[in-house]
DNA sequence: ACTTTTGCACTGACCAGTCAGTTCAAAAAC
DNA sequence: GTTTTTGAACTGACTGGTCAGTGCAAAAGT
């Protein structure tokens, strides 16, 4: 009685209600976290019965696991597409790094609760997604390492800067400074904080403008 | 029955008992987060009665929020001791931000667990010491806050920064480079971390060097 | 055309276990 | 003798996970 239909890509009912699910989850977990968040919330927010999370995900964990993969990989895609686009049009790695920042802010706008529930899990140990929240994290942090390297190589960065910590502080940059502005100026524009963060990017802030 | 011994130091086995309790919970919730954590493995870590933390704090939350304030408490004294000192060794803003950099990669690296612990909650919302953790963000941040707009004022950054995005970013580059740092390469120097972090401020990173 | 069967997706009451917080008599520390 | 700690027993609410059963749309059988 097998019906075509189901085999990729998953019967468009299921695939639904998992995406509810996701989305109920990420927003009460982003609020009081993974353990003070119960399934019964979850599946109360998503519309859908407690055995209907059951019967689309193995446990809380998993629910939770995929989730943050798949929200991981959405930024990951969105950053290379932000750097392959600038060197399509002949822009230098200084505006790759711009793109990527404004990328990293878009994406931070759009889905706000999901970074805020990232933040919050990444530098924890002992966890049953530990492993995979690194796996995911590298890819995400590995674009912005291979701009600054091909920018070194290119002598338009300086070949003293340490690469790995570098990127790491341009990401904890736009992070704070974004969830910061989600959290307590909500009402400036993405252009305004995308110039505040270029200018310290760029080194801008020593001097008068 | 509530003393008013605890105003400054307080009875001084009273207050070691309490630091044994901090210094259990911080790890532990750093670890799993604060509903993962159960009171009687605070408890058991600490080496004392489950009875001895009700004796010593109203409830689970209240021992938490006296946590994050006591912790944060020491990040601003040491943000503020750090600006002071390079005032008074006539140097300039810059100078003064460098060495408030440096005291918050100190702080990180003495309390990771904290630092941990604090980031995985400062953005959350609806929670019950919610109001409380505005407040001492507010008093660490304002002391970055400060040095900018004194730099702004003396012509030393031009009046163009964003001080208050700008100081958001500033926290959250040392932020999250030092946890990548304690995390991911723990063997480096701080003085190493801490140059690193100084090119990228000092815009000293286009260019070869 | 129509009935019957199949199995996917979903349901929600239920269970076994867990945890914050309480109590208190007695001991230890000061 | 007062303060602080102990430690174990207890409660009551809550939670992750289970499972027998329902609804339904498409396929199979006639």
């Amino acid at each position: 009685m097998e019906s075509s239909s189901a085999t990729a890509g998953g019967s468009t009912r299921r695939e639904a209600t998992r995406q509810k699910l996701y989305e109920a989850a990420v927003t009460l977990i982003a609020e009081q976290g993974f353990s003070a968040t119960t399934v019964d919330e979850i599946a109360e927010r998503a519309g859908v019965a407690k055995g209907t999370v059951y019967y689309n995900f193995a446990s809380k964990s998993v629910l939770f696991e995929e989730l943050l993969r798949h929200g991981v990989g959405l930024l990951t895609a969105s950053l290379r597409e932000a750097a392959e686009r600038t060197a399509a049009e002949g822009g230098g790695k200084v505006d790759a790094l711009d793109a990527m920042v404004r990328a990293g802010l878009v994406f931070i706008d759009r889905y706000p609760a999901f970074t805020q529930l990232y933040v919050a899990e990444l530098w924890r140990t002992n966890r049953a997604w530990q492993s995979t929240l690194m796996v995911v994290r590298q890819e995400a942090v590995a674009v912005v390492e291979g701009v600054l390297r091909e920018g070194v190589a290119t002598g338009e960065f300086s070949d003293e800067i340490d690469v790995q910590l570098t990127a790491a502080a341009l990401v904890g940059m736009v992070l704070v400074a974004a969830l910061d502005w989600k959290s307590f100026q909500p009402e400036r524009s993405l252009d305004d904080v995308h110039s505040a963060l270029s200018r310290l990017l760029q080194g801008r802030v020593s001097g008068q403008g």
